[in-house]
DNA sequence: TCTATAGTTCTATGATAACAGAACTATAGA
DNA sequence: TCTATAGTTCTGTTATCATAGAACTATAGA
């Protein structure tokens, strides 16, 4: 309870990274809307338009990071958004912003009432 | 509301991008621990150790993408952290995640009751 | 005006990243 | 085994980024 964050520093940057350009940041959009079946490259060429080995680089990357799984069916490989290391993303920087410190009111993101 | 979130992909990426660096994203942390106050250029220095100039890159970068702000006060220059451009990059993420796909369960994240 | 201090900008270098055509690998089906 | 399809990896080019010493700019105070 204490490598929350200041361990994790590294690791949260090159998520951000990952996520970082527009092509991938575009990935993961659509791997998201695909959730929690995922698609197959071809699919996410077709939808992207981009060059089969640009995206795979740019798959490649976000596979790295975690931020996406991969598996295989047949001749195709599916992938699907890794939404278990979004959700520590996405927690690292509600922690930092909102209450680690409160320079963010959290009813400003998301009003939760469970 | 329809601008929410497709034509501001790159804009965001370019955000992630600016966090997407050890150096940077202990500058933002740093700074949000200090908000608001924000803090001088050279108690950013003294504390995480990088050089003048590099450390000035690295500010200029993250005041491109709005995330800091900057004002000076007689020859010191204080930073701060844009809570309003985090804010935003803290929603965009958690719509993707949770709302405009249900990818990731809200009360995961935050259990706010306001 | 002269000096000291705070930070930025200039200049340069080495490293990393984006891109995509070409070659290669893996699987399924005939 | 041969072929077609799906993706990856190889290769090379171009561009951007991180770093930091040196030179420069801005402000306050004497």
């Amino acid at each position: 309870m204490k490598r929350l964050a200041e361990d994790d520093v590294v690791r949260y940057a090159d998520m951000f990274t990952a996520m970082g350009t527009e092509p991938r940041l575009r990935i993961m959009r659509l791997l998201l809307s695909a959730h929690p079946d995922g698609l197959v490259v071809g699919e996410i060429q077709a939808e992207l338009r981009m060059s089969a080995s640009t995206l795979s680089h740019h798959l490649d990357k976000l596979k790295n990071e975690e931020l996406v799984g991969v598996a295989r069916e047949g001749t195709y490989l599916r992938y699907t958004a890794n939404t278990d290391a979004l959700r520590q993303l996405l927690s690292f920087l509600y922690a930092e912003c909102c209450t680690r410190n409160r320079a963010i009111r959290p009813e400003s993101i998301v009003r939760v009432c469970k």
